[in-house]
DNA sequence: TGCTGATGGTTAGCTCACCTAAGCATATGC
DNA sequence: GCATATGCTTAGGTGAGCTAACCATCAGCA
């Protein structure tokens, strides 16, 4: 039981008191919130309607050209048998194409599609767009406050991602 | 132009420059995977197995006691249909109880039963202390930004919810 | 060399969360 | 009193998640 430090090392106090079970509050009040909105925004999209999994899912391929179904299982934190699943709908689509690895004929390596990549871009930039416009109107510090909450947040539950 | 009730102003600048775009962006980065930890967190549970959506309506029931069916469709951000089918499963488990208005006959009237409050209180409980380990080793600074970050993005995103 | 176990994927079968469309009952407004 | 609006359910579909069972293939080792 440690009590907590008398004088935190700041240079300037924080003017909310919190203590880890309060943030955990805070975190399952407003996530869901803003997840559906997030949720919306994408359902929303003209022309690409990939599902907040899909999308995670696109952008991991597109960051990992040739990853396997297991590495994409890995980083949206499934099983295997969902992550298939997933992989097939988007190979269904158009969006990725699979082959078999030569080293490894277990493996199938995932890539992108140039289809699936332009889907992805306009996905990226009309949903951060549509959350932007839910943000207007916040001044400069709070969407300062706001960044550096999510990078403590995301800190803290980072999984790891191989570079 | 107002300023800014929610968080005051704070007399110290902000260490990170942020603008609506790079903060949504940041947040389509975090929430989901700080959801699925959430998500995860309640699936462990030992007992009461609710998903995040089920949560959420039980509690909105919780405080809102003889809330119809679309007033938790409304509260949910879902059609009709899917709330009349989550409030059917709620029941079917024992969470909740229907019974028909009396000033109204259309309506039914949701009430959470003292089961499904106990099961919610545990849930809250478990889910928070879940969420509350994983922030453990933030410093208070850090969680005091988190805190602050989140009331921002829940100020807009908030719904009209009623009193 | 061949067995054994770990790893990579798929298939089947289930639940839940969504949706749209259609339909029924009741209220309400003119 | 009839048209319209509201509250809810049913039917049918998709996607996301799970477990369990299964088939390949690879790698270690006796």
């Amino acid at each position: 039981m440690r009590n907590p430090p008398s004088v935190p090392p700041v240079a300037c106090p924080p003017s909310v008191e919190a203590d880890a079970g309060s943030a955990a509050a805070q975190v399952m009040l407003t996530l869901p919130r803003v997840m559906d909105a997030m949720r919306l925004a994408m359902r929303s999209q003209i022309d690409g309607p990939l599902s907040v999994p899909q999308f995670r899912g696109l952008n991991f391929i597109d960051r990992h050209p040739g990853g396997s179904v297991s590495a994409l299982a890995g980083f949206l934190g499934v099983t295997l048998a969902t992550a298939s699943a997933m992989a097939d709908r988007l190979v269904k689509a158009g969006h990725l194409h699979a082959s078999d690895s030569l080293t490894d004929r277990r493996r199938s390596e995932l890539q992108i599609s140039a289809a699936g990549k332009a889907v992805l871009e306009r996905m990226r930039r009309q949903t951060r767009a549509d959350l932007a416009r839910a943000l207007q109107g916040r001044s400069p510090q709070e969407l300062a406050a706001l960044v550096q909450g999510l990078q403590v947040l995301d800190a803290a539950f980072a999984r790891t991602e191989s570079p």
